[in-house]
This record gives C-alpha cells, structure tokens and sequence, in this order.
DNA sequence: ACAAAAAGTAAAATATATTTGACAATATGT
DNA sequence: ACATATTGTCAAATATATTTTACTTTTTGT
C-alpha cells in the first residue's frame, strides 16, 4: 500500500521527489519505492525523512 | 548508543531477548544487536517489535 | 559455590535494501 | 501542441540487514 502520508508531507515542503532524496542523502528510486508502498526502508532512513520533513516517525510510517 | 528504551520495554513484558525474537520472527542475535545499538534495522521489524510489545515507533525508535 | 538461564559477541553465509543508469509515462506551464 | 519537470518502473550491481553456528561472559536462583 502506498505511503500517502509521506507523499503529502513532501508535498506540503514543495519538495520533488528528487530533491527529497538528495536532502536525505538517498537516490530518487529509494524515495519513490517508499511512496509507492511494498518497500521496507531502513529505520535510519525513516528518521532522516522524518526530520527532513519535520514529523515523527509514528505521523509518517505507524501502521495501525 | 544503547537502545535503553527497548530494553525497558521487553522487562516490562517479562520476555527475554530469545522469547522476544521468537515473537517477531527473528534471531536472538538481531535483537540483542538492536538493544546494543549501531544497529539500523528495517521499519517492518520495528514496527513488528512495537506491536509486541505494546509501544509505538516514537515510543521506542524515535530520537530528537 | 554451583548450575542454569540469559546476554554479549564474532565469522561466514544468505536475504534484501539501496544504487546506478536508463527509459517510458504522466503532469505542469507557456 | 509543445517543452520541461516529475514520476513510474526495470535490470544489474553493490551495500548492508539478518541468519546460522558457536563460544564466552554475565545474571539469576537455589
């Protein structure tokens, strides 16, 4: 299932996925894979675009 | 740096670090690799500890 | 002190996250 | 309609998470 949360967070920094990625130090593919979903990133990772983006990691991966 | 919060978190649920790896699928070693730290694992396994155990991942992975 | 359980640690093998390069498809602006 | 940026996607290579086996050290209980 797709990461619509973190798609709209980018969105809200008008960031492209290109320029997410390199703030995060990651290629675009690794950033496109985690939106679209069936992808399982490192938690380091996680925490990277979640301060890149400025959320916590249970506003953008938590699963219920 | 020591993941002291997980640590925490498994003796509040009576689980040693054999029983907790068990519960989520994974070796005994990844789990004491995690509570050790200079660890990255995935944010499946994470998300897997923190169901186990009763958290969220802001609870036990997030760090400001 | 003793035995048993739990935790710490290491090397080699395997599974998988991530990169690189490249191209197609879709969106956005003029 | 056109040009450009953005996104979607794929295959092969690389980096690294995780497993397995095995052994040592520390804790815990009697």
């Amino acid at each position: 299932m797709k990461n619509l949360r973190l798609k709209a967070a980018r969105a809200g920094k008008d960031l492209s996925q290109a320029e997410l990625a390199k703030l995060c130090g990651v290629s675009r593919q690794t950033i496109n894979a985690i939106e679209k979903g069936d992808y399982n990133p490192t938690i380091q990772l996680c925490i990277t675009i979640c301060k890149v983006l400025s959320k916590t990691l249970d506003e953008l991966f938590w699963e219920e």
